[in-house]
DNA sequence: TAGATTGTTAATCGATTAACAATC
DNA sequence: TAGATTGTTAATCGATTAACAATC
């Protein structure tokens, strides 16, 4: 059994790498330039492709557009991919106009909030009252929803959301949602991330001899 | 050796769990609440605490107003971690006043810019122009910097900060930023993690025995 | 051909867990 | 005391790597 969170991590560095090499004309890759420019052994570059059945030539390596075609559909991103925004507050509002987005296919197709200041259906990216998720969910068949309401919300909303239909949810609520049969959850924590920095740099400083996780 | 990143994470994770503890009344903790709270096994978190000393009582659990000190200064967040946030755009922006920092006694000193109409040196956290930085790092001694700047400078500001003396970098740009003795990266891609939240849900969706990573 | 690189197997490594003696 | 929980050891598990035969 391959498809662990890891492997599918790697598999899309990969393809981000890929498609730099195809922007600078690379036509074939050995597993050794790919394993450099992501971080890990060429021998795990390789069996994680095996994993999938993504094959080279011995001595020719891998052809760059063959690999990114199949991984893309490997990773099911072939086509655009629909999210909503829930919680239009800064962050919320931020990530709806953000530009990294596109060239990954993503398209945020609607924020939601509870604030009907916020409220407005004719902008761009329209942004809707929360009360009108479950039948944009619905009649949209969104799968993924990024969540950016504050700590206190997160709970309740994330609830809202499953049983809207939601399958994956990307939270940036300050608090550790649990995913579950019905909803795969992957939580970025800021403030936690931070915390964790400062304190591998306190380890750093006082074991400076050892490696760099 | 004990403090890997996994470790890190999970202690600081302990830690959030053990502050919403106390804030309920709690007195003492079981390796047992923790460990669902936090999601891994009861095993784990003791290891993980004899790891760091951390001992309680047994069939008496830990007390956790102690354990809450100890984890405190273990993390080396007794007091206020300051840092800059460099590139303030929408991302930028929203992070300079992100509200979950100040729980986590994170205080952003100052924003940075290249675009002089953004340039703010009076405002309540001042943004100031990106030349300053070397300066404002020495004499303030930052340590760690939020990076969120538009891709194609990413690369070149990283350097910029490293030689301006920065340890820590929390990098929001989307590139994969590689730590060095110097400096201690951590990676947050939220288009990628949105492409790997699409996949795994994908995987979960074709395979619905199997359990959550 | 000689040399290089894949695909895969077996070995290694590290992290997690089961289990249990110690003991509160 | 009996029962429960810690702290730790040994076993397990899974992921990574080394190594090498196949072969281009």
């Amino acid at each position: 059994m391959g498809a662990t969170k890891e492997v599918v991590v790697r598999l899309t560095k990969y393809k981000n790498v890929l498609e730099k090499l195809r922007s600078l004309g690379f036509v074939k890759v050995f597993s050794d330039n790919l394993a450099d420019a992501v971080g890990v052994s060429p021998a795990l570059v390789r069996k994680d492709f095996s994993v999938f059945g993504l094959t080279g030539k011995k001595r020719a390596g891998y052809q760059v557009e063959e690999l990114i075609a199949r991984l893309n559909h490997i990773l099911g991103v072939d086509e655009v991919q629909r999210v909503i925004v829930v919680g239009c507050g800064k962050i919320g509002t931020a990530l709806m106009r953000y530009r990294g987005f596109a060239r990954e296919r993503i398209r945020v197709i609607a924020g939601f909030d509870v604030d009907p200041a916020k409220v407005d259906p004719n902008a761009p990216i329209p942004i809707r009252d929360i009360n009108e998720l479950p039948y944009v969910v619905k009649s949209e068949k969104v799968r993924v929803a990024i969540l950016a309401v504050p700590e206190t919300a997160a709970a309740q909303v994330a609830e809202m959301l499953v049983s809207a239909g939601i399958k994956g949810i990307l939270n940036f609520a300050p608090i550790l949602l649990k995913g579950s049969r019905d909803v795969v959850v992957q939580n970025i924590n800021i403030a936690l991330e931070l915390e964790n920095l400062f304190c591998l740099l306190r380890f750093a400083e006082e074991h400076p001899e050892e490696e760099r996780p």
